[in-house]
RNA sequence: GUGAUUGUAGCUCAGCUGGUUAGAGCGCUGGUUUGUGGCACCAGAGGUCGCCGGUUCGAACCCGGUCUUUCACCCCA
């Protein structure tokens, strides 16, 4: 017998820790609702031609292909063989398990187009799967909770995106994060302006490391990603404005000033607050950041992300708008914006910081003892009852012993046992006994279910 | 994908320079207690030392490979 083990970078999620996840998802499941989105499921796996080229080279990468059914070598010929893995790969799978949930919404949209109404908001929780090395706070299995509007410009969704995001701490108890906000269009401005435009992916990719390396090292990361020398220096007045972050946006109009995208960009970050000030919100967590960078193969608008302060772990949440995500599948014009919860994450996160309270709220509440085959019967009997009036209850199963019962009942973390024994069921009560407090106390059945359906 | 790192009882970990029968704490099972858990005391069960191979008279310990854990890079939730 070999013991058994799981695949690198997935868990198994035992009670505790799915009456806590659970928590997380009702949160989030919750607000989404309030906001007006409606939940849809898609399928594990998708079509391989789905998928491929969504996510740059490295997301394909990443991608776990899925072998085809019966003799997938049949396909394959010599030639194939001595071509390597790239050119064998599409004879041997045609299918692969999503990487993303965006991707697979966006293959919805344009299969119900004609069903739907735009615009549309659908929010999805599923699992999503990445060929990644795992490390802190980074699976090959884990959870997303997207939230998406597609066929609408609006920076209304922009505005209602860090809406739900603060909802959803709240919610948790997540008191000290920052929801940080950029605009791919900034990022264009300032490729332009420094005069390497087209660039601003390698440049992002440089800058987003400034408070980890320091100027100076990403100076040279972008000397060797071919970027002049004179356009480095017209970027050092936006590090050091990055830097000391006091007025983000007004640094930028003067920076982007010779930029129209760039000055675009600018001017939807504004209209997102502006938006937010007329629905009576203030900006509390929400913090400009004009070097933040993230899914630069399909953002063309806002990019956000959302980092929990204090913590080791990485983002928890992120998103953006993207013009032209169905325009891969033959959809132009359907611009969508949306964001993402990573539910692991802030599982982690919270575990860190020590929030989940332990009141598990969902277990049992009674459990019923007995010492003798008579008072067994007795308190099946009872359970019944006390299930009929909506009091979470269970009965040891086996003939056992009390010791054996109580302890069960601890170590179950079951607040109550109704202990049931000859002078029980003369007098048709049950021994109530307090497993915290030790306290017992005799009482008539219809007086204990009262007592538990009080307090629901 | 690159570079490190970890693996000994259910859990957390000792185990010296390669040398008899691999240990502890916690947990588990039973008992002290046939109408009462937690505390205490007593007894007991439990290990192919991740796996495969090599060196050696002899390997948990040294070497190679492989899997796994954790971490950095890349990228990302």
């Amino acid at each position: 017998m070999q013991k058994p083990s799981l695949p690198k970078g997935t868990r198994d999620f035992g009670p505790v820790q799915m009456a806590r996840r659970n928590f997380i998802l009702e949160t989030i499941k919750d607000t989404f609702q309030l906001f007006g989105y409606q939940q849809i499921e898609t399928p594990a796996m998708e079509n391989l031609s789905t998928l491929t080229g969504k996510y740059g080279d490295e997301g394909d990468q990443l991608l776990f292909k899925i072998l085809n059914s019966g003799d997938f070598l049949k396909k394959v010929d010599l030639n194939d063989l001595s071509e390597g893995a790239a050119a064998t790969l599409p004879k041997v799978a045609e299918k692969g398990l999503r990487y993303d949930l965006t991707v697979p919404f966006a293959r919805y949209v344009v299969m119900n187009r004609n069903e739907l109404t735009f615009p549309f908001k659908r929010y999805q929780i599923q699992p999503v799967w990445r060929a990644d090395r795992p490390q802190k706070g980074r699976y090959r299995e884990f959870y997303q909770c997207d939230a998406d509007v597609v066929g609408t410009d609006s920076l209304v969704c922009e505005a209602e995106i860090i809406l739900m995001i603060r909802r959803v701490f709240a919610g948790l108890g997540i008191q000290d994060y920052k929801v940080k906000i950029n605009n791919r269009k900034i990022l264009t401005g300032i490729a332009e302006v420094i005069g390497e435009s087209g660039k601003e992916g390698p440049l992002c990719v440089a800058i987003d490391k400034l408070d980890k390396i320091g100027w100076e090292k990403v100076k040279e990361e972008l000397t060797d990603r071919g970027f002049a020398e004179n356009a480095i220096s017209k970027l050092s007045p936006l590090v050091s404005a990055a830097n000391e972050s006091s007025e983000p946006l007004s640094f930028l109009k003067s920076f982007l000033a010779a930029s129209e995208i760039g000055m675009q960009g600018v001017r939807e970050l504004e209209e997102v607050f502006e938006i937010m000030q007329s629905m009576g919100e203030d900006l509390s967590h929400v913090e400009p950041d004009m070097v933040l960078a993230r899914g630069l193969s399909y953002y063309t608008g806002a990019i956000f992300e959302v980092k929990v302060n204090q913590v080791s772990i990485g983002s928890v949440s992120g998103g953006g708008r993207y013009d032209n995500l169905t325009g891969v599948f033959g959809l132009t014009g359907v611009s969508g914006v949306g964001f993402s919860f990573g539910v692991d994450r802030i599982y982690d996160v919270m575990e860190e910081l020590n929030l989940f309270h332990e009141e598990d709220s969902q277990g049992t509440q009674l459990l019923l003892a007995y010492f003798d085959e008579k008072s067994f019967s007795y308190a099946l009997k009872v359970l019944t009852q006390f299930r009929k009036a909506g009091v979470r209850s269970e009965i040891y199963p086996d003939q056992a012993k009390m010791k054996k019962q109580l302890d069960y009942a601890s170590k179950k973390g079951i607040p109550y046992v109704g202990i049931c024994g000859d002078e029980e069921i003369k007098s048709e009560t049950i021994a109530l006994k307090n497993l915290l407090t030790g306290n017992q106390e005799s009482l008539p059945i219809y007086e204990v279910i009262s007592r538990f359906t009080a307090v629901n």
